[in-house]
DNA sequence: TAATTAAATGAACGTTCGTTTAATTATGTG
DNA sequence: CACATAATTAAACGAACGTTCATTTAATTA
């Protein structure tokens, strides 16, 4: 095998891919080498060309692959059909699945530009399906009048950039617990497009997590 | 002058800061050779050591003078007594601010983690005070009972992703201009803390721009 | 005008980079 | 067990990296 990604769900090529998340993450693409990568899996640099043809499609594959399980866990996720309780559905299955996952999250903002341009569009197209999600969930309760927001695109962009914020500076054993953390995210992005008493499903939750 | 940071103000000096600062939003400090920031201020890489002693201490350089600047501007906008009113001011500030400085603001929180140790904990410390603006306003005007919040540190830092995160989509030229952008921002910000009258101010300013 | 200083050059330094290649080892199938 | 194939190693490739340095050029001061 080489020259492309193929060995797929082999032992060496999860270890390889895991190991680039941990440095790309940590250090930046551009900073680490692939003797770096070859190093933490214990084996040598030109190993990890039986799996990958080369640096790039080693970001490119965790980058896809990342928002590719973000977009199947999120179409998974419990929907209501009230605007209002598909909203809060939807910011508590981002927090919890952006906290899941910090390393790919982080690397999936921060890496995005190191990506070669037939790459990055296929990224990108992704992440606006993600983003289409929310922005769907806010226009439909604009217009059924459940939430009090200017323009949706922009309420959709801020409260993404809110939500996702949490990976930059939440550490487990911190002061707050995740369901704390969830709680207070829920409460404040339900209060910016206008939601201000607690719904039933808010509500539950909350006595639940008191 | 050499190996030091010292020709500060001088004409390359200067050109070599915007090169690097242009360059390093764009590709990222470690994709960024000596060599290409000196061929865009049309220069030698060489020439470069006359007036930063290596590409840290540039790096360091344009972070930690963008911090600088921006508590020095945020310490001259105007403030309110009034918690509701400090607020939005605040986010009126904010939200100029790192719409008009996009490059300076990307690379303080894209190349954070180039930084060595000593280089990091000095640009940490200046974005803990700037971060400290904000969680004052909010916990003041909890305890005066103006805002509907949980939490007042999560509270900032949700409040501040936000509005920060506005660079990672806003271009000029756009659907929306900058006032617009700036009344949705600070309409959501204020009903996310539970505020949800426009005050005089605001109300003042959406007629301004309506 | 002469002396001094600052700035820039252009070449070179040692090192590291991503990647390739040939040889070797491991693996799995008849 | 033999044999084919896949995986890995160790060494090497050329290119690019940050940085240094002797020297030249330009500007300032004496």
């Amino acid at each position: 095998m080489a020259r492309t990604v193929g060995s797929v769900g082999t032992k060496t090529f999860d270890e390889v891919r895991k190991a680039a998340l941990y440095l790309f993450a940590r250090h930046g693409y551009a900073s680490v080498s692939m003797r770096q990568i070859a190093a933490r899996v214990g084996v040598q640099a030109g190993a990890i060309y039986n799996h990958f043809p080369n640096k790039q499609a080693l970001l490119s594959d965790l980058l896809t692959q990342h928002m590719r399980e973000l977009i199947e866990a999120c179409e998974a996720r419990p929907t209501s059909k009230l605007p209002l309780n598909a909203l809060e559905q939807f910011v508590r299955f981002h927090i919890r699945y952006h906290i899941d996952r910090a390393d790919e999250v982080f690397i999936a903002y921060m890496e995005l530009r190191n990506l070669e341009p037939e790459n990055f569009r296929e990224v990108q197209v992704l992440r606006q399906r993600y983003e289409r999600v929310l922005r769907d969930i806010l226009r439909d309760g604009a217009k059924a009048g459940a939430f009090e927001i200017s323009d949706a695109p922009v309420a959709g962009m801020a409260i993404i950039a809110m939500l996702t914020g949490v990976n930059t500076w939440f550490r487990y054993g911190g002061r707050l617990s995740v369901s704390q953390i969830e709680e207070i995210y829920v409460k404040m992005v339900m209060q910016s497009v206008g939601v201000f008493e607690p719904t039933a499903l808010l509500g539950a939750l909350m006595e639940e997590n008191a």
